[in-house]
DNA sequence: TTATAATACTACCTATGAGTAGTATATATG
DNA sequence: CATATATACTACTCATAGGTAGTATTATAA
């Protein structure tokens, strides 16, 4: 009942390029910013460049930038494209078939909860975070 | 951002069981209704027991039987003891040092949501559940 | 045009959650 | 006491998330 690592590296890199969005970010900084390891972060960043948040610049002072604007981001498109957002929306027991008209023993009181955590994810956008707080591990 | 299946199974089976509380039931008669493979049922069964929700009886005609009142268990309890509730409780982003007193750029949303989210486990009883719904798979 | 400094790709390794197989142990009942 | 029918235990297998190593590719700038 957490996000995956990935998710929270994908976050943690994004937020911390949105405090300034239009600077050229190289795998080297945000490895040492962020204490993500070498490979995985910057395999990350390719997914992140193909999901369509940055772009990737090759060569000598290459490095990462937003290619879509911190405002037009959500949380979620972040964690959706990363880990996939359905996994939250299943059933609490893992039922296949529950739903509203065929709810399991838990399904109205998950459904709530559900409701808000989608709510929070959904409405928050990369630049709505607080850059005052801690960015870096 | 979901429970583990071996959480999912738990809650299945001891939800199930609390709708006749006082009754014995088989390892075999639980796979059965709720789909879970046997062997690992039989192996989060012998779990449940040594974590005190439940007892086992061995032999001819033996079986597994609350020990402690669905009343006197939590949600919270089960999915505690199958794979920790700390992990539901740590920074979003996974910064260790993260606290009120030092919040990553998330901190205050996600306390919200994670307050709520532990309220619904910490005060929903076994014995609460709708046991009109579908509990079977 | 060559050296340098960046990202991209392919193919592994490792730890863990989930699931399975086979055997050992317990106990009620004929 | 023997047998049938339960659970318990040990040790695998399998899939996947996370992490690593080495090489290829790209592009700037001297």
């Amino acid at each position: 009942m957490k996000l995956s690592k990935t998710s929270e590296y994908a976050l943690r890199i994004l937020i911390y390029m949105a405090k300034v969005p239009d600077q050229l970010y190289t795998a080297k900084q945000l490895v040492k910013e962020l204490k993500v390891s070498d490979k995985y972060l910057r395999r990350l960043m390719t997914d992140l460049s193909k999901s369509g948040f940055i772009r990737s610049i090759q060569g000598r002072d290459g490095g990462y930038t937003f290619i879509k604007s911190p405002e037009d981001i959500l949380l979620y498109d972040i964690i959706d494209s990363v880990e996939g957002m359905e996994k939250m929306n299943g059933c609490l027991l893992g039922f296949e078939k529950c739903s509203c008209t065929n709810p399991c023993a838990m399904h109205y009181l998950w459904v709530d909860i559900r409701t808000d955590l989608n709510k929070v994810f959904r409405e928050t956008r990369l630049s709505d975070m607080d850059f005052n707080k801690i960015l870096r591990y």
